[in-house]
DNA sequence: GTCTATATGAAGATAGAC
DNA sequence: GTCTATCTTCATATAGAC
């Protein structure tokens, strides 16, 4: 892997930004297996050695695009931090119907198929992948579970469960159907967080 | 697609059963791109225009091991019918245990993410997995939510909803977490269930 | 670092005998 | 239907000049 572009974030407009740049959209577009050197190489406007020169291998080309893309995940996914003001209702609708938007988004499906489709190959991958992007929700959800808890608005006892219990909920049957490539007829998001969060406050309500 | 094994639902001895039981085998422990079709021959103990003879195509041969895998997945996840006649907390804890035995077992996850990661390439065969699989027991659900709800056991306005809030909350994080390849250690699965149960007659038991 | 050109091997599919 | 042997294509990776 190349020094150059090491702990730069972006994908800026030198030859390794632009390799990854196409190597991302390739691969999320077609799949690991059906994305070749060449046509990533084609892509980039650069030739296939460059490609190499700058990654080792399709293997690390791979690796360095999931890590690379889950940064801009997980910023989608963050818990804001003015949420303790709010009602419990209002801050897990907020939350809920965000982490909604983001893990059903026509970006994030065909990326997380791809890292599942690969797991195998990359057992390491899996774990970047969860801890970078739906770990980071499922933390922040615990951690404000806990503090909703502490100061008496939330009557949980075990908010690993709980988190766990109301990010389910919001999935629901959606997030493997679209998985499974189904078409999904227009769906409200937000009335989909908005029966979670009942279901939610119906046993762990203040 | 051969017309002998044409309806016959098991991998018999014949050589065209032999072929799906050795390519149900390495697809899902080795993936569809990682498999060759001369490993599915050597390990069928045949040749590999045998294995042509009796499926037209790499792809006809995945998508013919997935169709037959798809029968034996639904039968563990059938719900009985005789649960009518019990309490809706003891029903649904049967339901839910149940469920996740089956989703999380050692051969459901691999087969679900090689089919997951085929979407893009069998646009068809995720429909025909879920509608087998994931599907049955959402529409058993359903079904069986309405029933109850009809006798007075239960008050659900939204069964579709409430089956899936449902599903999702056994599902929880773990599911995605199996998938993404994460080591589980131990959960107790039955104890999944009884929480999930209990948030769920929080909100709409009788 | 970057290119053109190529080595090397793997894998899907088929020809033709039995 | 089944086999052995082969065709053909294509993708990873590298050699060597600039």
């Amino acid at each position: 892997m190349s020094d150059t572009e090491a702990g730069q974030g972006k994908t800026g407009s030198s030859k390794a930004g632009k390799v990854l740049a196409a190597a991302r959209r390739l691969f999320i577009e077609h799949g690991y297996g059906e994305t070749s050197m060449d046509a990533i190489a084609a892509t980039a406007d650069v030739s296939k050695a460059t490609v190499y020169a700058h990654y080792a291998s399709k293997k690390a080309l791979f690796a360095a695009m999931v890590q690379h893309k889950c940064g801009a995940v997980t910023e989608r996914m963050r818990v804001p931090d003015a949420i303790d003001d709010m009602p419990p209702a209002v801050a897990l609708q907020r939350i809920g119907a965000g982490f909604l938007h983001a893990i059903l988004s026509p970006e994030s499906i065909p990326l997380l198929r791809v890292v599942i489709a690969e797991t195998r190959r990359f057992p390491e991958l899996g774990w970047i992948f969860y801890t970078a992007g739906p770990g980071v929700t499922h933390r922040g959800l615990v951690d404000y579970m806990q503090r909703a808890r502490d100061r008496g608005a939330l009557s949980i006892t075990d908010c690993e469960t709980a988190a766990a219990q109301f990010l389910g909920m919001l999935r629901g049957d959606l997030h493997l159907q679209l998985m499974l490539g189904l078409s999904l007829q227009d769906v409200a998001l937000d009335d989909v967080a908005r029966e979670a969060v009942e279901t939610f406050l119906a046993r762990y309500g203040g």
